[in-house]
DNA sequence: CCTTCATTGTGACGTGTTTCACAAGCGAGT
DNA sequence: ACTCGCTTGTGAAACACGTCACAATGAAGG
């Protein structure tokens, strides 16, 4: 079996990634962080994908100036149960306190920490048509720790063309430049005949995480992690709900 | 508890719906599709979302002119596990042969078929900024039965504008047009504060799914299906696992 | 027609995930 | 300082999903 694990959309195979102990996320608060430091366990990539959610509705929290959240609460504002965000955060620690709820600046940048948030990561983005340059002209990504740092292309033709102030690179220097930056992070959105080889490069510069654009299933060594970003999956998926 | 279920990003919540028996695809070829009148039993949407791959998979099959496959073999270029493909198609149904695996032609109509891929179904886009922009331009739709039919926006410096030979209507006239049009599906593109409105227009009009753009989770009735596209919270999921 | 081979479909099992439900503990009010 | 009400964190139970392993069966070739 190949390295599909939490790196796809069909999901749910077996995950067996280990985890730090949340020890490394206890902050100067006087909030009780109590910490396993034996249970070196895996924590469910479910929980993971989860987190960014909890993220973004902490920050709407924080916009409104309050101070602190019930499970309950967050939970309803979600749209899941208090229980499971409860059982979520204690995979990673005690970050509240009975009778009041969460410190919503606090579990923000707790969780903030714990996905490693609380830092810029460079990407690379490979494949300049119409798709890349919607991608390259994402204002979302900077807001949220993720910054577009090179733009490749096969295609001699775009390669020199500038993209949101950024040349568009040879696809022959990917793996350099990828190496030279640490860049560790990489964005897909070739032609679907051109992700599995575009995917090889990015793993030869050293990714470890690929935001997948093309309809394919990419195959990749197990430490790297795939998403895939799948509009026509989805509509597919939800027809079969439709009466009528 | 709000009616977020197969709905969701956040997803795996309790799945009831229940389900129409496989008998409803049985088609015309001597294959034996022995079926169950009677389990009513509801598919898990996990299972559901993963017969899009699926027929991705076999359309690639059919183009190198395969007959057949055996779950083994479609289970290595999926990258799951044959099992698991045997599993997920049996809930529908009986569609291979011993010895010989699934004819491929068969399988894919019939998965289509399940998935009501059989016939086409139009669109309505709304919030008409640079993604609005990048999606209605989008020429994968059509080749997977989903055809965008209507652009709609509130900013009346926009609304009239030609895009993709489609003039964007006023958000005002959405419920109209959705209804006159027995339009389901809505794709909302709009900026976060104004997704919630938007989908609450959509339900008015009568939709049963949306793919939604917008980094909000919706709230809608429970016969209403939502896929999130959410590449932000993708890349902040990963960036758990990155090393260093 | 019989044997061999490959491969399905599915009970039984195992694992992973969610929910229940409650003891423990914090804080506010008196 | 004590009580009360609220809310956490978590064992234990329930549920959902994935995998194993094998009897059943179709196809191919003598």
């Amino acid at each position: 079996m190949p390295a599909i694990a939490r790196t796809n959309p069909i999901d749910q195979l077996p995950e067996t990634r280990d985890v730090r102990p949340s020890a490394k996320f206890g902050i100067d608060m006087d909030l009780d962080d109590e910490v396993d430091e034996l249970a070196q366990l895996s924590i469910p990539d479910v929980v993971i994908r989860r987190l960014p959610i909890y993220v973004r509705t902490l920050h709407s929290l924080l916009e409104k100036n309050e101070p602190s959240v019930s499970s309950e609460e967050l939970a309803r504002l979600i749209g899941v149960t208090a229980a499971q965000i409860r059982r979520d955060l204690s995979y990673f620690g005690k970050f509240g306190k009975q009778g009041k709820g969460y410190d919503v600046g606090y579990l923000s940048n707790t969780i903030e920490r714990i996905l490693k948030l609380d830092r810029t990561w460079d990407m690379v983005l490979c494949g300049m048509g119409k798709l890349g340059h919607a991608i390259a002209n994402y204002r979302g990504f900077t807001r949220s720790s993720f910054v577009i740092a090179g733009l490749f292309d096969t295609d001699s033709d775009v390669v020199g063309e500038m993209v949101n102030d950024m040349p568009i690179q040879p696809m022959a220097d990917l793996v350099k430049v990828m190496r030279e930056n640490h860049i560790s992070v990489g964005i897909i959105a070739t032609p679907r005949k051109n992700a599995q080889e575009t995917a090889d490069l990015m793993v030869e510069g050293g990714v470890q995480a690929i935001l997948n654009y093309a309809p394919v299933i990419l195959r990749v060594p197990d430490h790297v992690t795939v998403r895939e970003i799948d509009p026509v999956s989805a509509l597919q998926s939800m027809s079969y709900y439709i009466n009528e």
